[in-house]
DNA sequence: AGAATGATTAGATTTTTATCAAATCACTCT
DNA sequence: AGAGTGATTTGATAAAAATCTAATCATTCT
């Protein structure tokens, strides 16, 4: 929510932590705030305004007074609550992803097994995806399906075992 | 303390709730959070850095990677412990009263009598101070001690019972 | 040792925003 | 109605900080 970035841009602010730190004492208007901080009214008034705007304080006139006072709901969550991203981006875990696909599959083809373990994941486990789940393999079906990937079918299916994608028992095969 | 102020700041950025918002789905590393927001390497570094400097973060390398993650605690609190000052202004309180003090009375005469309330009240308040807590004054006695400051006796004698700082009973008075 | 690669820093640019003085507004009391 | 007073708005100024490109650093693997 946008809400949440503005109160948290709000807090951000010494003078509007001072202001909030004077109304938890007590209520208290503009120019009585402004004294005690010695800050013009005008510019206590800009950050209560903006304050306001948002639920982080109320205010109501009392004879002369505009009274401020704090709206103490708002500062008891905790902050992981104004942290947290309410509607989380749809795909940012595949982006990286695909990212790296396209880096390293040219026209269906692997180009290089990267050097990099995260990297080398992703495309190990892009690979597996010729393979059915459940489905038992001899050694040579395995080889045969890398090999549409890469000449080194050997290193990759060794590879594919040691991540754990793919288990091994007396010379068969399947897919994790 | 300074130190929440700064974290308050470096919370205050969509950007930075992005990259942690990321962290709180898994540990992760600059370029690949770079990657998923579409922001400059670069930039998610200054960002990290900055976390990390106050311990929103932690990082640890793990080969080519250095791998960030959350600092969990700090979230857990509630917003208000970030908000409030350990270390308050001394007298913030007095500064206000001290200002319509001075600007009410010269040379220990009070120049005249308030008309809002609040200013008011301080100014009597002040007077008041002249009376003995639990001492008996006739009328003649305070309108004595309340000339001292000020002609009308008679207006200020009604406005301290008025307020609550003063009671009358049976002609005789006493302080609160 | 040297190549590769991810992380970090430096410099420049742009955007945001806190602050004040002065003018205006809104309310209260006579 | 008009004077007095606190609150708010406006316009200008100055300071802070996010972002990028390019350069440099640090680590790992060959």
């Amino acid at each position: 929510m946008k809400e949440k970035l503005e109160i948290l841009k709000l807090l951000a602010d010494k003078t509007r932590l001072d202001i909030l730190n004077a109304l938890m004492k007590e209520d208290s208007y503009v120019e009585k705030i402004a004294c005690d901080l010695s800050i013009t009214p005008a510019t206590i008034c800009y950050h209560l305004k903006k304050m306001e705007s948002v639920g982080m304080v109320k205010c109501s006139r009392s004879q002369f007074y505009m009274i401020y006072s704090l709206n103490k709901e708002i500062f008891d969550k905790p902050l992981i609550e104004l942290v947290k991203n309410d509607t989380p981006l749809e795909n940012s875990e595949d982006k990286y992803r695909k990212e790296v696909i396209s880096n390293f599959f040219k026209l269906g083809k692997l180009i290089s097994i990267p050097t990099q373990r995260k990297k080398r994941e992703i495309v190990l486990a892009e690979i597996s995806k010729s393979f059915k789940k459940g489905k038992i393999y001899a050694e040579k079906e395995v080889d045969e399906i890398i090999h549409k990937f890469h000449e080194d079918h050997c290193t990759i299916r060794r590879e594919m075992i040691g991540c754990g994608l793919m288990k091994r028992e007396n010379g068969k095969y399947w897919i994790i």
